[in-house]
DNA sequence: TTGCGTGCAAAGGTTTTGCATGGCA
DNA sequence: TGCCATGCAAAACCTTTGCACGCAA
């Protein structure tokens, strides 16, 4: 494991894990949260933005997700008392839209898999792709 | 759709398709696939590979996965003929197995969603991510 | 002949690393 | 005080793009 100890609090720390809390919903990019501080006098550099979420995902309090390979990761606040269930995601190919779906309102996905394959989903990382609403009306594009 | 003609057949094109059909059983990163011909007179460039990769991807003959966002993606040969009988499926973190799963046997998954979410799934274009059978038994890696 | 395919070089983007400084314990 | 954290700059990395040339149809 990678056992990372975390001894210090930071201002920094503490600053990129209130941001991500504070967007429990969404999921958001390393540029999306350097820009975020990037504004003013409590600016935070990218590199300590990275090097605290990956600690924050090695302590298990962020998720990351990886939706497409050259646009960056997305990390996510998870309520440590599991609030933050996880949940698939669905990618709409036409516009990028992501959409996030309540694993409870799918639970057969989950274990009609796991019964007939005994196969053990990661839902964190499952993406369907596919069409959304908005984009499967319109021509092809 | 991309609707890529890809009208002309080349060398470079039939030499990089041979390549991914002689290694059905795996998943090569662009790099590999590139290294493998950097050898000698047969040559390919890096483009070349990326751009052959696009159109056999958009062409259905190759999938396209992304396991982490910074090692590359990687293409596997797809034996099935793209679109006529999609089905999804089930991709092991741990070994990297590929299984296939009979679209018929999880017609809730589609449905489901179809209805829930009025999201169209790309059947063939989406992969679950975690562990088989074999894997979900061992240690953690 | 037409125009797509190729390949080199250079650009684009995200993420990591080196190193000196600053801050937590 | 010791040691980790910070942040700038530069590097590494994969991937895409511009442009001239070559090759398939």
């Amino acid at each position: 494991m990678t056992t990372r100890p975390s001894t210090y609090v930071t201002k920094q720390g503490n600053a990129i894990l209130d941001f991500l809390k504070s967007q429990q919903g969404n999921h958001l990019t390393a540029a999306q949260i350097a820009a975020h501080f990037g504004s003013g006098e409590a600016a935070v550099g990218r590199t300590t933005v990275y090097r605290q979420l990956d600690k924050l995902v090695d302590r298990g309090a962020v998720r990351k997700y990886v939706f497409d390979e050259n646009s960056g990761a997305c990390f996510q606040y998870v309520d440590e008392d599991g609030g933050a269930k996880e949940h698939f995601h669905l990618k709409c190919e036409a516009c990028g839209k992501l959409i996030h779906v309540d694993n409870d309102a799918m639970p057969y996905v989950e274990k009609g898999i796991l019964k007939n394959y005994a196969f053990e989903i990661d839902v964190g990382k499952t993406v369907f792709y596919g069409k959304c609403r908005a984009c499967s009306g319109k021509t092809q594009l």
